[in-house]
RNA sequence: GGAGACGUCGCAUAGUUCGGCCUAGUGCACCACCCUGCUAAGGUGGAGAACCCGCAAGGGUUCCGAGGGUUCAAAUCCCUCCGUCUCCGCCA
């Protein structure tokens, strides 16, 4: 939920982020009528209310002919507090839909436009040249032996995979670097539920447009998640943190479910765009004027581990419209794949300012004593489709793959993955 | 899955019998000040969250796990849900 105090101090602002991510402008003017609207009706209704309490104390006190006389006063006056109560909770339903509509208003910066107006970075990394032509991450991890989709098929259905062998290991591998990476760095481990109650998944903003992406079991009202963002950004909610000696950083490891439903016949070969796969996801409760600076640092996080992968990148200032509501900013890094010709995303770190915070009901203490809604931040650090990337990155020509440097402690020095005859 | 008990303002509790004097009491912890020649003890006061009105001072409403209901009036009565605990059953 965006800041009411905004909404009436400085609508402007949020017009104009409505526009650049080509979102409804005049959701503003209706948010304004319908708060006025909400606080007029809360008034007339908590007034009418206190006189009733009056009276039900004189009620109590009163006694014969004037109890009597009395009794039937309060009884009018019950029926009318009733409406009026009624009415201030719709307007209140009312505000709270219209101010729901309205996405978190971006940061300056941010590029305006859909998908393809984002604005790259930085690009780091040689992209990868071969003297020969290059196989694609199934092919190597069939060669290997590392991935096997056919069975995956076989006991669940297309876009499910078996990964065996050098396969499992490397994901595990991946997962512990991601692990160290975070824990040096200070964040705290979790693993998280995978299965949420649907408050939890409102509050998180994942039921809104995109909620046919979403696994749910009807016989038990949970969703699967598709990101452990939802149970990390839910571990706090309801809660008054104690920020000052500094964020609140989490590690949260699960297994991540997504039904893909609008992607078609996109990405059907491989692990690139699966039904589920594992991730190591950062997220960070800070304060709010803290936020972009801890943006940066998860960004810098996310490089750290792709350099350790030895991968080429891009990282990418993600456009308005292509933001998803909550973010206010959102980075992603795509990382080169040589037989696809293009960069593909491996990770994605949003600043969701207090946007989240607002609707999941987590604050912390002000100066002043007060309480004041926190900013959090969530970003990837490690995934199963990175796989792809490191397997075509670093193949060699008779299907080898040569395992970066940073990795091998986790595969107990193993310097190459070797093609199983 | 079956049976039972329970959920009160940070923690611990009183209050629920029989609805109104609950504006939710008390202890501990906490904060400020006072007193005291010892890291003890004592005294006085303060202190929760959300929303609404107001420049402010201040006022009002809501919150006793959540949501409904009954009633002039609900922590208290009724219903649904959530959670915790105990026992039984089943099961990695």
């Amino acid at each position: 939920m965006i800041d009411p105090q905004l909404l009436r101090d400085n609508p402007d602002v949020i017009r104009a982020s409505q526009l650049a991510r080509g979102d409804s402008a005049e959701l503003v003017d209706a948010a304004l009528a319908a708060d006025l609207n909400r606080r007029s009706a809360i008034s007339e209704s908590e007034s009418l209310r206190a006189t009733q309490k009056t009276l039900g104390k004189m009620v109590a006190q009163a006694s014969g002919n004037e109890k009597n006389t009395l009794l039937a006063e309060a009884q009018q006056l019950a029926a009318r507090v009733k409406e009026l109560a009624q009415v201030a909770a719709d307007a209140e339903a009312e505000f709270t839909r219209t101010v729901g509509g309205i996405a978190n208003p971006i940061i300056a910066g941010v590029p305006s436009g859909g998908e393809d107006d984002f604005v790259t970075l930085r690009q780091v990394g040689e992209k990868p040249s071969f003297e020969f032509e290059p196989r694609d991450h199934l092919e190597l991890g069939e060669l290997l032996r590392a991935i096997d989709m056919t069975r995956g098929a076989k006991v669940s259905g297309s876009r499910f995979y078996f990964l065996r062998g050098i396969g499992a290991r490397l994901e595990l591998a991946l997962m512990n670097m991601a692990l160290d990476t975070a824990l040096a760095h200070g964040f705290e481990p979790l693993i998280t539920p995978t299965l949420v109650r649907p408050e939890i998944m409102a509050g998180t903003g994942f039921l809104g447009e995109h909620s046919d992406e979403i696994y749910y079991l009807p016989a038990d009202d949970l969703y699967l998640t598709g990101t452990s963002e939802v149970a990390l950004a839910g571990f706090h909610s309801d809660e008054i943190l104690d920020l000052s000696e500094g964020p609140l950083r989490y590690a949260g490891w699960s297994t991540c479910y997504r039904r893909e439903a609008g992607s078609g016949g996109k990405d059907t070969r491989g692990i690139l765009r699966v039904h589920q796969f594992n991730k190591l996801e950062m997220f960070s409760y800070v304060l709010p004027e803290n936020a972009e600076a801890e943006h940066e640092r998860l960004v810098g996080l996310q490089e750290s581990m792709l350099q350790a992968c030895e991968l080429s990148y891009r990282v990418i200032d993600v456009a308005a419209g292509d933001l998803g509501s909550s973010a206010a900013r959102k980075f992603d890094i795509e990382a080169w794949i040589p037989t696809q010709d293009t960069y593909r995303e491996l990770t994605s770190t949003s600043n969701c300012t207090t946007y989240q915070a607002r609707r999941l009901d987590i604050r912390s203490r002000t100066e002043s004593g007060k309480t004041a809604p926190v900013a959090t931040l969530n970003g990837t650090l490690a995934t199963t489709r990175w796989i792809v990337a490191i397997l075509e990155t670093h193949q060699q020509a008779d299907g080898s793959v040569v395992v970066p440097a940073a990795l091998r402690p986790y595969l107990g020095g193993l310097e190459v993955m070797e093609p199983v005859s």
